[in-house]
DNA sequence: TTTATTGGTAAGTTTGTACTTACGGTAAGT
DNA sequence: ACTTACCGTAAGTACAAACTTACCAATAAA
């Protein structure tokens, strides 16, 4: 039930490829030849990728010309990091109460 | 460069099953015959889900008696969110100065 | 108009990984 | 001692997804 929306998110940061190009993006806006450059994967490969983080709203995306320009998704990464913050919260918390409890309650339900 | 030693997170909590687990535990410590009750996956995989997780510091495991009790790992966790916190801040902050000189310096280098 | 850049999509291959069954080892009942 | 419950590991399978090459559309430059 919880992490609803942000399922995507974690998806499209499992992979290794993906994080770099976003790491690459948080140092600024970036066309695609420039996000593919220097990486081990070929063009197409990064156009695919871009695409996964676009949808998990780490990202975006304007046209410029030919040029496809992507950058940090400001309002996607601060609803995901709002959520995080309270999912957190929620589970150090019930962690902390249930380690109060763990004394006479054993092994779950 | 960035986000080094989490990497193992984001891969963990890329997988919807390993999501579902990590959030079942939230709500408290359970064994790994109640993690795996209602998971539609048989109980050797949940053990190698709980591998996995292990190692990316997000749960941890202590034993009682032939019992293996699975709980949140706070420390990692929060360690994780620290990391996260500033990795966040670094990119929007960045996000916002490279905004203001987009009129003048277009498409990067 | 022709020629280059740029980059998205299609189709097919390959590789990683999530899964299964089978097994073994350990602790707790009886 | 025997049986039962718990859980991790091994080996093999199957499927998802990351990658490739090939192709095409759109804009910019000549």
């Amino acid at each position: 039930m919880a992490i609803p929306k942000t399922d995507r998110a974690f998806d499209a940061l499992g992979d290794p490829t993906r994080r770099t190009i976003f790491e690459r993006l948080a140092g600024g806006p970036l066309s695609v030849v420039h996000i593919a450059e220097g990486l081990a994967v070929s063009r197409p490969a990064v156009s695919q990728h871009l695409r996964v983080l676009r949808e998990a709203r780490l990202i975006a995306m304007t046209r410029e010309g030919t040029r496809s320009i992507y950058r940090i998704d400001e309002e996607g990464i601060q609803a995901l990091r709002d959520y995080l913050d309270g999912f957190w919260n929620v589970a150090l918390n019930r962690f902390r109460q249930v380690a109060e409890q763990t004394q006479t309650n054993r092994g779950a339900v």
